[in-house]
DNA sequence: TACCCAACTTGCAGTCACTCCAAAATTGTG
DNA sequence: CACAATTTTGGAGTGACTGCAAGTTGGGTA
């Protein structure tokens, strides 16, 4: 008895909410679909809904699991004579290659981008994943590396490699949304992730130093232009 | 005409609501306390608390705009000779030594840190205002350091730099939290900022790499520690 | 002083995510 | 076929948040 029909029917009812949901969300937007809408697409109740998906945000973001292991893989099989960043540089660019979700290089990626931009919800669940994410990954490092558990380098470590590559995947996918070709966004995006990671090898220790000596004339800091103080309350 | 009474008011409103959904949240948790109580703990109506605040979380983590504008200071006023790393490992120091609030230093900062830690709703707007303030700080460093806006170095320098604070941070409240004496925790925080800051600025390009020729007996990762780049890695 | 307008506050009704609970319905087992 | 375990469902909440219409208050004006 390898899968009873009661394993079935819950791995089908899952994938039927998760694909009913995805679709609507996809098509209307997040925030304009409800969880008793999705329910009824997917023909059961709401609380089987909350049954397989925590919360509603999980119906649109469950990849969490998949790339934490993908991490792991990229940190754990890196070649001889790489280094973390390495790897991931290699890992980043052959995603580019072949067009792979994990970094919004997919098709359709723009839509599913703005879906989780027009989102509050979403964005949101999205930071508290890529920080999940990120701890793995530094749980990884230090496994690997053999570090002390008081060692901070491989949270640091972590924290600097997914920061880049999420800038990277934030920029190729407003850049999407903008209109500009895929052909385009990829040129661009390999040029400047050459440019970042070659920047976290060596560091951006000089980055905007102030010259020792000021010119005559210019003016010292800031003292024009003050901006906004008080934010407005009542967000959207 | 200074300020009439409807202005003083209102910012007495404001703060007796905020003063009160502090004082509640700091007692018992921030689940644990309805929007409801706190309006009656403050003498106002539910709605009046929506219309000082759009949402439960901005009751409690307020000070967004405040820290936007101490880091737009930390980078516009710079010292010659400083780098954007420079001036923010100053900072950071700085604020070691007067206890200031802004990386959770100040008095009272682990049951803050619990309370945060505690409520899920919390820490996701806790990564938001991280998030926001990044990008601003990005746009701080852009115009100082008077970049293309296509140039992606100022946000990945923004990124790893707060990265590197954050951390330091998170750290610190752990270890209040877990019952080290202040004293305790702001001599290993000396220590691990500086060491931190240095990798930040010589680069983690060498970090975990993976020997060329793996020794036949032992496993491969690990213990060789060779870093090949200028950066004096020291452990802790 | 009396009045009026604008801003601020309030109560009320409603939506929606999400929880708890107990009663079906379904499935696997002896 | 019974019986237990699991899943599904309906119903009755709770709590954040919104929109609206009716007060209430402060400041300026006739």
């Amino acid at each position: 008895m390898e899968e009873g029909l009661r394993e079935r029917k819950k791995r089908e009812t899952r994938r039927r909410i998760s694909d009913m949901a995805t679709g609507l969300f996809l098509m209307r937007g997040f925030d304009q679909v409800t969880v008793a809408e999705v329910a009824r697409a997917a023909d059961v109740s709401v609380n089987t809904v909350f049954n397989y998906f925590g919360t509603k945000e999980d119906l649109f973001l469950d990849r969490q699991a998949d790339l934490e292991e993908i991490y792991r893989g990229v940190v754990r099989d890196r070649r001889p004579g790489e280094s973390v960043v390495d790897a991931f540089r290699r890992d980043f660019l052959d995603a580019l290659d072949t067009g792979d979700w994990r970094y919004g290089f997919h098709e359709g990626a723009e839509v599913w981008g703005r879906v989780v931009a027009e989102s509050p919800a979403l964005r949101a669940r999205t930071l508290e994943i890529e920080r999940q994410v990120m701890a793995c990954v530094a749980a990884a490092i230090e496994e690997e590396a053999d570090a002390d558990p008081d060692d901070v380098r491989p949270e640091l470590v972590a924290a600097q490699i997914l920061s880049t590559t999420r800038l990277l995947s934030r920029h190729a996918l407003r850049r999407r949304t903008a209109g500009e070709s895929p052909r385009e966004v990829e040129a661009w995006l390999r040029e400047q992730a050459e440019a970042l990671f070659d920047l976290l090898e060596s560091g951006i220790g000089g980055y905007g130093r102030r010259p020792l000596v000021v010119a005559e004339d210019g003016e010292a800091a800031g003292d024009e232009e003050e901006d906004d103080v008080e934010g407005d309350h009542r967000r959207p």
